[in-house]
DNA sequence: TCAATAGTGTCTTTTAGACATTATATG
DNA sequence: CATATAATGTCTAAAAGACACTATTGA
């Protein structure tokens, strides 16, 4: 243990588990990966992705193993930070159970979701009606992956993260407006982009229009940026 | 556990421990609690205080309790919250333990601390010559938990936490020149306080000055406000 | 040609920062 | 009175935001 001293009192051990919230984009809005549980639990609830840590497993892992296992995503370049641990005694019903939330982050161009059991699901259904139900404390942790992912687009160069190696001002600016669910000004959004050191890279390629046709776009790669100054602060 | 499904493998529960980093301002200088280890442990090491969680204790009462059973510090409304949970599986030697981390905060008129094991530390001591050695992955943790105050008192209301309910616009100043490690103008400073939103509000008291004279300070309280808008901006 | 998208220019409003000035206390 | 600290005023530079304009593609 980390305290230098024996401990005094009733102390056992806890379960100890990793849940994981994927957010990505797809058709230009932003996703949250969930689970359908095994068919004879409750029907109709979903939950995030989560494993048990084991014995030798570092907590990074079992994100990792979280994402692969219950949904066929082996993303070893996605963005993966700790959210935050839960661990309410009474959060899981069948005993205590400390669960460390991870907030995982892919881009939009990645492999299709393995459709057993695992489902994208528009962040703006969560909490409507017909909706999916989240099972536990899921739907608080999904509450501050949002809240995190949103807070972090504005003084970190996260929204990278939802790109591929190559993307256009474009695609990163529909990043923003997916996550923070606001039109941003293309021209404006532009020179904050450029005009912020390390945030993006220009390349010498251009980027082919799209069907309706239009000016081909400059490409960018991330910068070496982790944090933004000045900051793209949310209209 | 959090998954619906079941485990497939090597899997135990783990020790679960609170290790709380906790910050405070004395004579104008960021300081941090530490705990002398036992007589019998390592002598000139220090660690955080830590306790490991109890069956039906949440994480922040651990936190709490950390605080009070080893630095005789009861501060029910101090500023508590979870900093990051530290667990890998070598970062004990005495086999693992899974850590969460907190930042505790407190106003600099608190009571002095217990002086058995506890001592403040100038944060500016801790990588220099002379200063304390930190046990286990404790260095780290501390500097996690520096950057996240020094980050979160640019775009939320976090200095309020390192002054007493009523405080002048001095007291903040000199919170933030501390955390922050640079001086600030005073007359720009109060002018981004008063205008952001919640920030602060106005008494109708007055402080009385200090020994050399001058113009008595008008006294605040804290406003609503969490997070700032526009943020204070680290020079 | 037009429609669509990328990128630039320009103007106004807001904010940050430097620093002078006034106000009110102590000695 | 001098000195110290609080609070206000003023000026300049930087940044944000609105929006017109140019550039380059597809149909």
């Amino acid at each position: 243990m980390s305290s230098l001293t024996a401990p005094l009192a009733p102390i056992s051990t806890c379960a100890v588990a990793v849940d994981t919230a994927l957010l990505t984009i797809r058709d230009g809005r932003l996703r949250l990966l969930l689970i359908e549980p095994e068919p004879s639990a409750l029907r109709g609830w979903w939950a995030l992705p989560g494993r048990r840590v084991r014995d030798d497993e570092s907590l990074d892992d079992t994100a990792h193993r979280s994402l692969s296992e219950l949904a066929g995503i082996t993303a070893p370049d996605a963005h993966l930070e700790q959210l935050r641990t839960y661990g309410d005694p009474s959060r899981d019903p069948r005993g205590r159970v400390v669960s460390v939330a991870y907030l995982a982050l892919t881009p939009f161009a990645d492999d299709p979701v393995d459709p057993g059991r695992a489902r994208l699901f528009d962040v703006d259904e969560l909490g409507a009606p017909g909706g999916p139900q989240l099972a536990y404390d899921h739907e608080r942790i999904v509450t501050d992956a949002l809240e995190r992912a949103r807070a972090k687009l504005e003084y970190t160069s996260l929204a990278t993260a939802f790109v591929p190696e190559e993307f256009t001002l474009a695609d990163l600016r529909r990043v923003y407006e997916a996550v923070w669910g606001v039109p941003l000004d293309p021209a404006n959004f532009r020179r904050k982009v450029v005009s912020t050191p390390g945030f993006v890279v220009e390349s010498d390629k251009t980027a082919s229009p799209g069907p309706g046709g239009g000016r081909p776009a400059k490409v960018y790669r991330r910068g070496s940026a982790t944090h933004l100054h000045p900051a793209m602060l949310r209209p």
